[in-house]
RNA sequence: GGGCGAGUGACAGAGCGGCUAAUGUGCCCGACUGCAGAUCGGGUUUUUGGGGGUUCGACUCCCUCCUCGCCCA
């Protein structure tokens, strides 16, 4: 299995570092508001990563952040004028039934960075102690020109970097590139308790502290999108490896491609946030996901609604096909002589860099030839097993339909069917609609005032 | 200004330097069909952003330009 690291820039060979263990961490949103649909494609793509590293056999544990304390969760807090805490509260809620609704399923453990204060102060102390950080007025910063390997993963160089550097008016830091570990508390901030006096964490560390304390110094994959990679990740590298003295922190750097508006960027201050909240209820989140996965992880989406339309109809067509190859198949004894070879272009294809669009195109191909074969329930029924397994492995649902709350609407289909048919006095049809409503417990009764319905 | 990435048919989107450049959507024709749909068979446009180079041979490697996006300024 190979797999794109951005460390090195290339395909590598995927080796985990003990044996079939997978540690694999992927940062978390910062829960401040609604996630929108750039977080979904994130999120999604991870997530068909770690199922497959499952299939194959790896055991998987997938850790992700939740940031509950930053800048901008306090800034938000104070303007709806509730504890950071409330507001970190609401907003996981929110990530985590989103998350569901997408199908994200992978995640072992979600860790809040304010449940790691004593993890993350052991780790500024080591920093300091080892002569890579220093404290100012009750800050501690990670003074950057300290670590040689700073700049190696987004291929920045240092220098480049200080004369382009400027300085943020922070007369706390020795150089302008240093980044903040531990910050001093202000008036109306959350804070704990310190060797440095009253502060709350700085952002990078939280998930080093976090990782080590469940994979210890190194560990095997990291993701996220690619707007990540500098400063954050860096910076992870630089508080990392200056503690351990260990290289490299992380094997495989994985990042995700960025979601884009067609036509614009999404943004707060243009207003055209697209949350996946709004997006689920309008459009069935099977097709967002399939969406996302209609496109290699690394590439950027153009997001436009034409796009998912034509996915939908696509997701749509395959689910169809997929109930009515089941008709067929029934209760066959699966002949897999014709489906193994699906099953290895699969694993052919994830195997390279996790394509899930051409597993998706093979998908396609599958049941393509699984048409041809009606006539033999046995090879339906093999299709049909392999299908399912990789739509497993994909997340996508191929054999449930959801609702979506239609029931209602389809309920007063039958409601009108039944009145037009009293009042031809065709009490034959008027009175199997009700017969039949009533055999799944839907209870009609006529009235003066017409039809009157009753779920028991 | 620096760094990174992307630019393939109508649209979306794959493609170890070499097979007719996948797959899906759309569209067209035929079969089937009371109608619609599903399914089956067939068809539909790309010479792969522009230019140059390496190579027997490049979408695939190198250079340059253009456009777009992201990160740092």
């Amino acid at each position: 299995m190979k797999v794109y690291n951005t460390l090195t820039r290339e395909k590598e060979d995927f080796v985990p570092i003990h044996k079939n263990r997978v540690n694999m961490f992927v940062c978390g949103p910062t829960v401040y508001d609604m996630p929108h649909i750039g977080h979904a494609r994130t999120y999604v793509a991870f997530d068909a990563i770690a199922r497959y590293l499952r299939y194959k056999g790896y055991q998987v544990f997938y850790l992700m952040n939740i940031t509950d304390i930053d800048d901008k969760m306090i800034q938000r807090a104070n303007e709806r004028g509730i504890a950071v805490k409330e507001l970190a509260r609401q907003y996981t809620d929110a990530f985590m039934q989103d998350m569901e609704a997408l199908g994200v399923t992978s995640v072992n453990l979600y860790a809040n960075a304010t449940d790691y204060i004593d993890e993350i102060i052991w780790q500024v102390k080591t920093l300091i102690e080892k002569g890579y950080a220093y404290e100012s007025n009750g800050s501690v910063y990670f003074e950057v020109n300290k670590f040689k390997g700073f700049g190696k993963l987004s291929r920045q160089k240092m220098d480049e970097l200080k004369a382009g550097a400027r300085v943020e008016l922070d007369e706390n830091k020795r150089n302008p590139e240093d980044f903040a570990l531990w910050k001093a508390h202000k008036e109306g901030e959350p804070w704990w308790e310190s060797p440095w006096g009253k502060g709350r964490p700085g952002w990078h560390v939280e998930d080093t502290a976090i990782t080590f304390t469940y994979f210890g110094e190194q560990y095997d994959l990291h993701g996220g999108a690619q707007d990540l990679i500098f400063p954050h990740h860096e910076s992870e590298i630089a508080i990392a490896e200056s503690i351990s003295g260990k290289e490299p922190f992380v094997k495989y750097w994985l990042h995700t491609g960025f979601l884009n508006l067609k036509g614009e960027k999404m943004s707060k201050s243009l207003g055209n946030v697209l949350t996946i909240r709004e997006m689920t209820k309008r459009y069935l989140a099977d097709t967002l996901r399939f969406y996302f996965l209609y496109t290699h992880y690394r590439s950027p989406i153009d997001f436009s609604f034409d796009d998912l339309e034509e996915t939908h109809r696509a997701l749509t067509g395959m689910k169809r096909n997929a109930q009515d190859l089941r008709e067929i198949a029934k209760s066959a004894e699966p002949d897999m002589s014709e489906a193994v070879k699906f099953r290895e272009r699969f694993i052919e294809v994830m195997d390279d860099d996790f394509n899930t669009r051409e597993a998706i195109a093979n998908l396609f191909s599958l049941f393509n030839e699984a048409n041809k074969h009606r006539d033999n329930p046995a090879l339906v029924a093999g299709y049909l097993k392999v299908a399912g397994e990789i739509a497993n492995v994909l997340g996508i649902r191929l054999f449930t339909v959801q609702s979506g709350g239609k029931e209602k609407e389809i309920l007063q289909i039958l409601l009108d069917l039944r009145e037009q048919a009293r009042e031809n006095k065709d009490w034959a049809t008027s009175d199997y609609i009700r017969d039949r409503l009533k055999e799944i417990r839907i209870i009609i009764e006529d009235t003066r005032e017409g039809q009157k319905v009753r779920w028991e």
